[in-house]
DNA sequence: CGCTTTTGACTGATTAGTTAGTAAGTGCAC
DNA sequence: GTGCACTTACTAACTAATCAGTCAAAAGCG
């Protein structure tokens, strides 16, 4: 019954205010200012929906990790092999969808050494990342679909390409470093993990 | 014939000064203030010597890169699989000795959206280390003693893997990422580049 | 002395955050 | 259905601090 015609609620609308002046002026040029003037309202708007700036920008550090976790949610396939593939895919995303959550993500990043609650949060993304990768690798193991590798190795291994991908991907500006990723990791699946039989 | 006692030039002081102030701080928090504060002088005595924060951080920027290029300056041997492998253990580096390096390469590389001389830097340096891998590479296929394998492509995710290490290191404060990473490359290069003749 | 280097005091702009006040809407008594 | 209490969502104007950068004067030194 509520009017969902036009504007939705406030701090969604923050939130991807927040999104566009970071894209726009980075982390370290980013101000409540910025964040208003695409808000299209005043600075003190946006203090009344949160507090301090540190307020604001853990809130939206938890917006963009819940869009990646969106991005990666697992499909149904039983077949490990092909789990993988998918999986991997969807990490090495096709950067003209979700070039904006890249270098948002980035930008977040790149402060972790300096906030606390950041590094926590990224850290606990990267572990539920890492935890899918485990999985369908010791799956694929289970049902002697892959060799019995170091799973947490080759986890970890997968992670370190696809954070180096989509690291460049951003800074250089260069949409073949995921292709590069995807096919890199697909030789280097069919090397450790499928060692034909 | 000069005082090489105690102190050096002004303008290798104030690198070092940013240097340790970027590591405090972070990119988003470096003002002139505190690298004057770690440079032991007033502000108005770094903009004697930069005229400008700019021409600072472009100075700054150059001096780490040239010091990341002395990390890896090429060893004396003419095996090709062993000057790989020194290459990349170069480039995946003891954390312990070039932490500063890295967090410092991390902190500059995030603002290469926003900052087109730091781009260029970058891609220049970057264009430099592939350059390396490739030489490498192309010298192993010549001597027989890796497979005609595409060199771009091995070289492109040689240099993905050792971005993703680097930037795992620096985020997570993870030492095994660089030594995983050393790892896989090693797997990879064994797995493409020499498939057992 | 003369040159380099540095300082202190400054400027104007910008920062995050506060304040008082306003306008529109909601729920409810009567 | 009108009046009243309260909430939500904001604005304009402000504060105190900090920012990069300037400049005249002074200190240090060969």
């Amino acid at each position: 019954m509520a009017d969902t015609s036009t504007e939705a609620d406030p701090d969604e609308e923050i939130m991807r205010a927040t999104y566009r002046a970071l894209r726009e002026h980075g982390y370290a040029d980013l101000t409540i200012q910025r964040i208003a003037d695409e808000y299209g309202k005043s600075t003190a708007a946006i203090h009344y929906h949160y507090d301090t700036k540190d307020d604001l920008l853990t809130a939206f550090l938890d917006f963009i990790l819940d869009q990646f976790k969106d991005t990666i949610h697992e499909v149904e396939t039983t077949d490990p092999e092909q789990r993988l593939e998918l999986l991997l895919n969807k990490l090495l995303v096709d950067p003209t969808d979700h070039q904006d959550l890249l270098i948002a993500m980035l930008e977040m990043r790149s402060q972790v050494p300096y906030n606390d609650q950041f590094r926590e949060r990224f850290r606990e993304n990267d572990e539920y990342v890492q935890y899918l990768l485990r999985t369908v690798i010791d799956h694929g193991i289970k049902t002697g679909v892959f060799d019995d590798v170091d799973t947490d190795h080759v986890a970890q291994a997968l992670m370190i390409l696809v954070d180096g991908a989509r690291t460049r991907a951003v800074v250089f500006d260069d949409e073949d470093s995921l292709e590069t990723a995807r096919r890199t990791a697909a030789e280097y699946v069919a090397a450790t993990l499928v060692t034909d039989n």
